[in-house]
DNA sequence: CAGTGGTCTAGACCACGCG
DNA sequence: GCGTGGTCTAGACCACTGC
């Protein structure tokens, strides 16, 4: 039956039909791939090149290996969402997630800003910042993202949000409400890159898997930055979706269609 | 030299001792790596093990293999950047792009609309649209983003937005201009997921690579979509960054502290 | 032509998880 | 112990590129 007319290296019409079988059903999500030796054998081919087959399936995310149990396929789910419009429609409803996640602080303190987050807050990197690292797992208790609010010394330092617990109301509130500043202006940056090595570990992701990265920064009317926040999240399980309003300005021609 | 101390694979330290000459720019980004030969022969091992160690650094994107001509470290340069509050602070400027690239109507016709399309436009799939597909290239003529505007029939069939040519001005401003209806409400919507085979050709990507997808949805004041427009990037490529007010609404608690 | 990477073989032995 | 995937070998031959 491997009458596919073009002359592929044996490796990729093996891994042709394995990804055949996984897109139809016939091996579906969490189901075991026939052992290496297995598959050779009704391929008429050697061990080695059905791992090359199996290494390129890998690569596309379709399937994972533990070592001495087998080959599964991979359940692909890009189930969470997210809405990042944070500070809502009506301000104070909680905008941002619209599923519920278990929510947990895994560590607060005093540490020098990393260089991307001194960048956002104004200052040099190295700085000393009060960082409040969080984790957020889903309904079934896997850890879907990461993130940490980074807040000025100046803010933070010396005030509850020092305490490694979960505040009671959202976190820019808090802020206001002990600086009296407000919240005025944001801009978010969003990348996807590879997972480094220790994201890669505690999302159990495979090599070569990227995350999304959003640093969010928040600044008062003044331009001072009260607020650096950042996510990062697998970038198989997520989709951001943004409404805003389109301002109804005037005129203005541009040469540019886009 | 090799006394890392841990036992690791040898295709491991191989990849490790690689990683780290481009880390340091011994290897810098174009620069040929040795041959596999040579490379097995100074860490005292076989051509597939050098193999193994380079198709880890490749599912990196660290490197790329030309064949008969060699392996060489990529560039890696995340230059692209872009604004997407393309409506402009003040309507009419177009903000979208902060680098100049050229810009290419690669082709425009009345199309079925794609289902992900289709499910912004409040339109059954396959649901005939006017469809105008373009391509842009940064400074050096390189291939940087793919993308498409989709306007429904009775909006764009049998104007000029039927013509395969770059518009004079903003597309949603003809839009505007055709219509008489406004441009009010947004929505985007943005992934990271694999690139499909087509995308990875047209960008020259190494297999399992990522794009980021944007799609973009604009309503007027009763919530009919006027537009969907979507973008694709090589992943690696580019960087979002969204400027927003943050409203200064009332109050009213709430239980997360994000 | 020589040199490069791409494909493929037929084994060997090890490490892991399970019964 | 057994079956699994992980590591590694020492080749062979092919396909591509550039000279």
């Amino acid at each position: 039956m491997n009458e596919t007319g073009a002359r592929l290296p044996k490796y990729h019409r093996i891994a042709d039909a394995l990804r055949e079988q996984i897109r139809t059903g016939r091996l579906a999500p969490g189901d075991r791939l026939p052992a290496e030796t297995a598959i050779a054998a009704t391929h008429h081919t050697s061990v080695p090149t059905v791992r090359q087959a199996m290494s390129v399936l890998r690569a596309e995310g379709l399937i994972e290996s533990r070592h001495g149990i087998g080959t599964f396929v991979r359940a692909t789910h890009r189930l969470q969402r997210r809405s990042r419009n944070r500070y809502g429609e009506a301000r104070g409803r909680d905008g941002l997630l619209t599923n519920t996640l278990r929510h947990e602080i895994a560590s607060v303190g005093i540490e020098p800003a990393p260089e991307q987050i001194a960048d956002c807050l104004n200052v040099e990197a190295g700085t000393e910042v009060v960082a409040r690292h969080r984790r957020l797992y889903d309904e079934e208790d896997r850890l879907t993202e990461i993130g940490a609010s980074y807040l000025p010394k100046d803010i933070a330092a010396g005030t509850y949000l020092e305490e490694p617990t979960v505040v009671p109301k959202a976190l820019f509130r808090c802020v206001e409400d002990l600086t009296g500043r407000r919240y005025t202006d944001a801009r978010d940056q969003v990348t996807a890159r590879r997972a480094t090595d220790a994201e890669a570990d505690r999302f159990g992701l495979p090599l070569g898997a990227y995350v999304l990265h959003l640093i969010h920064t928040a600044t008062d009317e003044n331009g001072d930055v009260l607020e650096v926040s950042e996510s990062i999240w697998p970038a198989d399980n997520v989709i951001f979706v943004d409404h805003y309003p389109i301002p109804a300005g005037p005129t203005g021609e541009t040469g540019s269609e886009i």
